[in-house]
DNA sequence: TCTTGGCACTCGGAAACATGGAGTGCCAGC
DNA sequence: GCTGGCACTCCATGTTTCCGAGTGCCAAGA
């Protein structure tokens, strides 16, 4: 079958592009690869993959780089996702563990993903709307002074101060401490919100504007979008892989970097954990990244994803090897979650 | 007085070199600055301010720029740190006065910081060792794992999770946590852990095992060194504006931004607020980062800091507006910490 | 003693030009 | 349908030329 030889000369060129970062050609191909026919023969297969739109000349008497178009086939079709090395997942398994709370987590996993494929790496915390309400601490700073604490699920904190209308004693205090405990611990946040409304009705009168009031602060606490967009980049570094063109795909890059809002459209949603995303340079959202790719993961505990994560990185990247390494790292938060 | 007119040329260079990025030539010196003497006097100053070393020639027959000992007199002696326009103070105090919590503060002073000195921008949490402690939480996750939350002065929240040998009922809890906190709240760091220490032989024989473990967890994260070296980087789009050489200036930027460690140490240790360090190029600890200059203060409520922040760019940057910009936000997260 | 115009000199960078080699497309023969 | 051969293209690289900004120095003037 020639149809088969051609896609086998498509996988050698991605290949071989993306490890030597320059177009190739016919001859070196057949070098490199034993495909059994020779480099004239290799140009006619390249011939129709071109005219297939799949690989492309940067200008006439130069070799071939793959398109977009080109990559796309070769991650849905002609390959698959590398297992990674015993080593490899004894490295993730040791670096991972010795992480205390969710910021270590968060950021053992974002430094772990950029070292294993040597791109930028972005991890979303946890989102808070997916989360369920652990605990909640009233600490009484002043009289009129609270401290509130809320505790969630994936192990996230938020604390606020509130100013109360008046003096609060600490029995009553503890009264309403053990109140909101009860209404909301288990509970999902969306409703959590509401459990905590009903409560009001629940406590004498001459309370309820403290209620009010410290209700106010969690629901507060708890739709704070602001945090839902929390992300952690990692590998920078990488950026100087990019290779050339500075101003066509690392200053955009690094002011993307910035923008976690841009982040996370870049991660997109992935709702399912353990499902993961490619995205290739046009397809994404920005023009400006239209040289870069992203690969995707949601991770969770559950059927459904907490947060996202992934990397960023030139088109020319080895997709198998960053599949793996998401996947793997994806897995490894979610376990750890499940734990703790 | 020629001396002085001297020093006015080296200003001169200093500022005309920093806003056009190109060696500095007599003619267009004479022509931009009023110096009232023709490009040959000029000429032969330079010749003198070469002689000791405050600017030197990237090769004969091209213009000017200043040496790092340039900058140093320049920064020392030329010129004083520019007040703030009003719109800037209103700026600066509309954009931190949102902030809800300690990460939201730290997050909007790096931005800040960035965008208002178009450089990258350093800040520094707030260290455990000089904050006190405000709260602490025992939260039991299961009959036998006990999640602690540790909140500091300055805001700050550490939890972890131990495993308790074995189970513990509320009650008990209740009575831990009214002890422990009773122990520990608004000592310092360091006058905690002893105190924590002490309280082993207050409680009954029989829940001496729980207050040894939960001390030893909370005693580790008191004086968690990691998360002393927590800090956050913003602004790295600026990098582009580093100009020419990525290998030389970039790169190594790019690697020290990794590195927390290796930023604080570019910070230096600001023992106290409201004094401005500038390093200068070489001055600096890390020979790779030679062609880059650190503008740094400390910050905090009181006499002593308790965190450092500054902004991080080219040796050839706006160094009185620097040094305005970083005193500005030092000062605004000191009040707001005061306040918190 | 300092300043200034004049002048010869230097040297980097841009532009113009040459050249070698990798790669292509196409064709005729197997 | 594969292959060797061949003419052709064109980029990358190296070389040469040339221009001009900038310098240092000197002799004359204030």
């Amino acid at each position: 079958m020639q149809e088969e030889r051609r896609l086998a000369v498509l996988r050698a060129i991605v290949e071989d592009y993306v490890s030597t970062r320059e177009p190739v050609g016919s001859k070196a191909l057949v070098e490199r690869h034993r495909l059994g026919v020779s480099p004239a023969t290799v140009r006619n297969d390249m011939a129709v993959l071109e005219e297939e739109g799949l690989i492309a000349q940067p200008h006439t008497s130069a070799g071939r780089i793959p398109t977009d178009k080109g990559y796309r086939f070769f991650v849905d079709r002609l390959t698959q996702i590398k297992p990674m090395s015993a080593a490899e997942r004894r490295a993730v398994a040791t670096f991972l563990e010795g992480a205390h709370d969710l910021d270590d987590v968060i950021q053992r996993s974002v430094r772990l993903l950029a070292q294993l494929t040597h791109q930028v790496a972005i991890v979303q915390y946890p989102t808070l709307s997916r989360s369920s309400v652990r605990h909640i601490d009233l600490v009484s700073l002043t009289a009129r002074r609270l401290m509130i604490v809320l505790i969630l699920s994936t192990g996230r904190v938020e604390q606020r101060v509130v100013e109360l209308p008046d003096e609060i004693d600490e029995e009553t205090l503890a009264d309403l401490r053990a109140r909101v405990n009860r209404a909301a611990v288990g509970e999902r946040i969306v409703d959590a919100a509401t459990a905590l409304g009903a409560l009001i009705d629940q406590v004498q009168p001459e309370h309820q504007k403290h209620v009010t009031r410290i209700g106010a602060a969690l629901v507060e606490a708890m739709s704070n979008e602001r945090h839902d967009e929390r992300v952690v980049v990692g590998g920078t570094a990488n950026l100087a892989r990019f290779g050339d063109g500075f101003d066509t795909a690392i200053k955009p890059m690094l002011e993307a970097l910035e923008e976690h809002v841009v982040l996370l459209k870049l991660l997109g949603e992935s709702t399912k954990p353990d499902s993961i995303t490619v995205r290739i340079g046009h397809e994404g959202p920005y023009q400006e990244l239209a040289t870069t790719s992203v690969v995707a993961s949601g991770y969770g505990p559950g059927e459904e994803a907490v947060g996202s994560l992934g990397i960023v990185g030139p088109t020319r990247m080895d997709y198998p090897g960053s599949m793996s390494a998401v996947r793997a790292v994806a897995r490894y938060i979610s376990t750890i979650l499940d734990q703790a």
